[in-house]
DNA sequence: TATAATAACTTACATAAAGTAAGTAACTAA
DNA sequence: TTAGTTACTTACTTTATGTAAGTTATTATA
């Protein structure tokens, strides 16, 4: 090995190439949600959800909240680290739209 | 499942989300490069390797030339597909410069 | 009082993806 | 004839993810 790429680069195409990471930044970009909500809507299972979001918790992007109601809320968020993938996602969004035909999807 | 996440969009974060397909890219913006120099400078394996290259030129991002010389040379470099990825890799060093710390990272 | 419902997980197990290391092909140099 | 070089491929092991059932906590319902 010879890396020469620049480790903060590394980290964050990390974070980023983790299966569901981005989909998931990208589905919270539009609002707090519950667990069920995110798990539905971009199809991961609850244990790889469960596992993301603890992960995400910790890297300081994802929020977790709790309310004491019945049954129980709990509302995940993006913390401004989160929101602040904002642009990324946009260029993501330009480039699919720019390069990908949709009747090559799949 | 309830998916109404645009499928453009989609099939693009799950390309990016792919293991070592965002630093393969990455690294071949900095011009044509061989089959181990990719291995070498991001340490993904052989094995990986060969099958992300094969990936990534049935999806027309990359393009591979063959060297008649002893022993083969073997060249692998963006097309201008591959090429537009270059503002999402300045977004992806901007963010990673603004919102990770040197010290924090592993 | 017992049963059911709901949300958010967790656990156990199965399948798929990735890592490791040895092997192959094609050619030249020693 | 043997060794070296590059770009793979193959067989096997380890890790990641999917699936589906189970758990916890709380209230509503029969």
């Amino acid at each position: 090995m010879d890396k020469s790429i620049c480790p903060r680069f590394e980290k964050a195409i990390t974070i980023l190439s983790q299966r569901w990471t981005g989909l998931i930044i990208y589905q919270l970009l539009s609002g707090p949600q519950r667990f069920g909500t995110i798990e539905s809507a971009i199809g991961v299972s609850g244990r790889v959800l469960s596992e993301r979001l603890k992960d995400l918790e910790n890297e300081g992007i994802v929020k977790r909240e709790v309310f004491p109601e019945t049954p129980v809320r709990i509302e995940y968020s993006l913390t401004e680290k989160g929101v602040s993938f904002e642009p990324l996602m946009k260029e993501i969004e330009k480039w699919s739209q720019h390069w990908l035909e949709p009747e090559e999807i799949q």
